[in-house]
DNA sequence: TGACAAATATATCAAACTGATATATTATAT
DNA sequence: ATATAATATATCAGTTTGATATATTTGTCA
């Protein structure tokens, strides 16, 4: 199978939503996706006009005073692709995490790295957390939209997972004291 | 700052344990590495040639019986390299799950495709879970060491986060059972 | 013993994606 | 008045993936 491309189905997965510019894509990848999924201008823009060209999406110039600015929105057709790739079973879930890579090769530098990279992780744990738990906060009062709710679910897996993350963090610095005792 | 390239370390961090081939990093990126860092021959035959031009690995012809076989090891301005890359701050952290993509982008065909994602991520997770449950166990007897009790780390964490994926499936499940009664 | 499948091993390529940068306008703060 | 931030589109070199090609050796079953 030729590589998937994933950019497309979430282009049209966000545009499912609502019309929006390719600056308000990347927005949204960069806040309510944040946390499990990137892109960034140089896939976003191309997809979009290959989009277009497919009959998947239709734009619409909304530019006012100069400023140019294309709005799109999902057609018909988009909106049956997206669902047929909805139904389709996962390809792929993948973590690539620097910090696990640093800790794996960390004995050619000693614990004191290991110990410096968990305490930096820890720190970025917790920021995420809090923003996850103000996300949750804030959606509990849309929650009868089926839209939120599914956006609620992947907000409940980031808080149990970043929880997990942070009791994993003074476990192993534990560990890592208990060892170096002996 | 150009496009960080990480295979390289992930390279120079493999030899720095023991010398081997091409295909078996590739195995350990498959094996041992496999649940937070991947790696393709498309990245890990060109990226030794470059190591090796830059003085940082060395080949050696070991080809035996007609079966082509290269092994590499890491020079000391490798090792140089190798460190001062494992002393820096982490840069990126990222996590990418489709699954999340789909469950996100699920009110498009409702909450019966978020079921069976969920139902088979679980499954999924399970797997993954009983593996890293064998290496952790196999891992104790050799913690003496210091590689091993860096392995030991990152496996303590895939346990960890695998445990709180499989807890948030069965939140989730319930919860969308709530929402069903409604 | 022969036949077939699986494992070992290197290598390359199109397609996809990232991170950075370029360009230009409008809104906001000092 | 002016500098900075935000809005908005676009492109590019460098990096990586997933697939495939090629060839040999080892293991398995009959």
């Amino acid at each position: 199978m030729a590589n998937t491309k994933k950019m497309d189905y979430v282009l049209l997965g966000l545009l499912s939503h609502e019309p929006m510019t390719g600056y308000e894509m990347k927005k949204r990848l960069d806040t309510t996706l944040r946390f499990f999924w990137g892109g960034s201008y140089g896939s976003i823009y191309p997809t979009l006009n290959q989009l277009e060209k497919e009959g998947k999406v239709t734009k619409a110039d909304t530019s006012s005073n100069g400023r140019e600015k294309i709005s799109y929105s999902i057609t018909e057709y988009g909106k049956e692709c997206l669902k047929e790739w909805l139904l389709k079973p996962v390809e792929k879930d993948e973590l690539r995490y620097e910090t696990l890579l640093k800790l794996f090769f960390g004995s050619e530098t000693g614990m004191g790295g290991a110990k410096e990279h968990i305490e930096r992780f820890e720190e970025k744990c917790k920021g995420e957390l809090f923003v996850l738990n103000m996300f949750a906060e804030n959606l509990r009062q849309y929650l009868e939209d089926d839209t939120h709710k599914h956006y609620y679910l992947t907000v409940k897996f980031g808080i149990k997972t970043y929880e997990s993350y942070l009791e994993w963090c003074q476990e192993a610095k534990e560990q890592i004291k208990e060892w170096e005792k002996q």
